[in-house]
DNA sequence: CACAATTCAATTGTGCACAACTTATCTCGA
DNA sequence: TCGAGATAAGTTGTGCACAATTGAATTGTG
């Protein structure tokens, strides 16, 4: 089948791979915090600010309960994070920091940089490239 | 933590989100053939050139036998490829097309083209992201 | 007020990723 | 040639993603 699309020639392959070789990046980083790459997404997101239920933090990351209720009840465990019925509310759910979890940014403080340094790209090729992702991403979402 | 990272500034959750992103796209078209990202992955590969051994196609996808043996089993239930133990070398399982593999490659040529679609940005700009993303992926690869 | 429709979180089930380990086969050097 | 090390594929166990469903709480409407 001669026509066929060919794996090298597709963007979307190109993301799945740079995407796998960035979390590859930060998977050793994050051991040492005792996290796997989408927790840290997590704790990134209530070290900005918190509490929050688990819809706003799925809507900042783009995940479901479906993803999120197991991955919140494994902080949970680790003692970063405690999850409280809301009293106005009963249906939500808030997702507050421990000082356990308060105290890890931190140590994470210097975590972006590494991915910086293996990137091999400058700022401003970074910074170019994370423009046109969200602009990809913006439209990917909006195309149905 | 007023000096955490932001979620918002990190190429590496750009990379996230576009990987996912594309892919969601992708799943509704590629639901028509019964196949999974990755699985058209693995035909995408196989349809440029087979029989390949999994170690083989490993290097191309960059997955490891832990992915891919329970997900060529799949493959393999569907009819669309089966995998014989080598003559020459019997560690070896090499994987080959079935008639029903290789049919399906002709249905599976308009689909890049729905992302292209999809991506709102132009050929150029996609060209330009492949390459940046190809450089990323190299030089995070061997960052380590 | 009543109650149907909606919303939120959790659960279930499937399929990747990936580390760690297992088993079978092969290769190469003493 | 024989045995240690390397290599190929598969298995096991953990943790995402995501669709589909469930159950509880809330909201909107007649």
């Amino acid at each position: 089948m001669k026509d066929a699309p060919r794996l090298d020639r597709q963007v979307c392959f190109a993301l799945y791979s740079a995407s796998r070789a960035a979390t590859a990046v930060y998977r050793p980083v994050l051991e040492d915090l005792g996290l796997t790459y989408p927790q840290y997404l997590v704790m990134l997101v209530l070290w900005e600010s918190e509490p929050k239920g688990v819809k706003e933090l799925g809507g900042e990351l783009g995940l479901d309960s479906g993803t999120l209720s197991p991955l919140l009840k494994r902080l949970e465990a680790m003692g970063l994070v405690e999850r409280r019925r809301s009293g106005e509310d009963e249906r939500r759910v808030a997702v507050h920091l421990t000082p356990a979890g308060r105290e890890l940014s931190s140590k994470a403080n210097a975590i972006p940089q590494r991915l910086a340094e293996a990137a091999g790209l400058s700022d401003g090729e970074l910074e170019q490239l994370r423009s046109t992702l969200e602009r990809l991403t913006e439209a990917l979402h909006s195309s149905h």
